[in-house]
DNA sequence: CATCTAACTGAACATCTGTTCATTTGAAAA
DNA sequence: TTTTCAAATGAACAGATGTTCAGTTAGATG
């Protein structure tokens, strides 16, 4: 029955997700019309509507789906071994998931404040979700004698905003390579949890 | 000839920044309207244009003038002497400013995408100097010995973002008293750029 | 008191907003 | 070739948008 070949809606589909990504980390959500997203994507307004039911719902969607799969994929990257490793590859795992994906972290970072209540909770909670596997892992350390810090809710916070904060310039810059970023900020955030 | 006392304008000029500020904290810029904007300080939409020449002048001034301020006050509380002293007060300034001043700095933050770009350009040469004056004291600190660090501007951009980042959660954490954090935030500071 | 004017109103403007839906299209299926 | 229906169109909707401006108001000034 359903056309499964020749079907535009396995191209659509993903052209509106990622004009929207782009479009909505360019300028923000409330300054995207549907208008401008349906040209982007070379359609009408009115086709939009086959693949999400309001904008609303295609915002929450965006930043749903991308923080699932950066959780999933962290939780395979995770050696899952002696703290110091781990925090390794949280630093390595964050860096490198992040980079090529620069407007979805954008939109799930930037883009909280336009969500309603109830979308706002639920992404809230996948966002700390990541928190906690980072917060488990100084936790880890902390007992194994390894890290020392006074408070390691606080350090959580502060390693992810330092990491976080790095793909606000990383795109313009360019001046240094990845793999030496990447050391780069695991020596930072190894010394600052040393013991 | 002007009328100096009884007049609105030193009461209503005031409020349309504070208002804008809150408002535009809470739900960005283009989320914002005008009319919005007027019934919150409890006036109609015209009265605005008494107080600024447009929506995108209002964002401008908003960010620019709070970033004259930060960049103001951090030259009046760094004590220009020895690299460790200097961080110090940096870590401390940067934390005891902005954090009755969080609506404002989510603004300077989260609201580069909608500046028109001379207006961008001129906030991110704001921006830009005030990391300046961190880069400054961290290769100040090379140079005396005392810092040990792999690249001091990704260092620097890493000590702001994740100082920067606190203020995305402390309003709503409370936990801790402002003083615990602020010495947590030194220990972490400290120990990531310490030789 | 009468005058003056900064401050504000309220209506108007052209245009844009998200969303709906009857209608058309075109390519796979029969 | 004819049928079928997913996919897209394009017009319409009710209301919101930033901004302008002639007119009103109220309080200090002379």
């Amino acid at each position: 029955m359903a056309r499964k070949q020749g079907s535009h809606s396995d191209i659509t589909g993903p052209k509106v997700r990622e004009a929207a990504l782009r479009l909505i980390a360019r300028h923000g959500y409330a300054a995207v019309s549907m208008r401008q997203l349906a040209a982007e994507v070379g359609v009408q307004a009115g086709a939009l509507y086959n693949y999400t039911p309001d904008k609303q719902t295609l915002l929450y969607d965006l930043m749903h789906d991308h923080l699932v799969d950066v959780i999933e994929s962290f939780d395979k990257a995770d050696p899952k071994s002696d703290a110091n490793s781990r925090l390794r590859a949280f630093v390595s795992f964050h860096i490198r998931y992040h980079l090529p994906r620069a407007d979805a972290v954008f939109v799930a970072y930037m883009e909280l404040r336009n969500l309603e209540p109830e979308n706002f909770a639920a992404i809230e909670k996948l966002r700390r979700a990541y928190e906690d596997r980072l917060e488990a892992i100084l936790r880890q350390g902390e007992a194994e004698g390894a890290f020392a810090m006074q408070d390691a809710r606080v350090a959580t916070r502060a390693i992810i905003g330092m990491l976080t904060g790095f793909f606000t310039w990383y795109r313009q810059e360019g001046r240094l390579p990845l793999e030496e970023v990447e050391a780069i900020y695991w020596d930072l955030v190894g010394k600052a949890v040393a013991r």
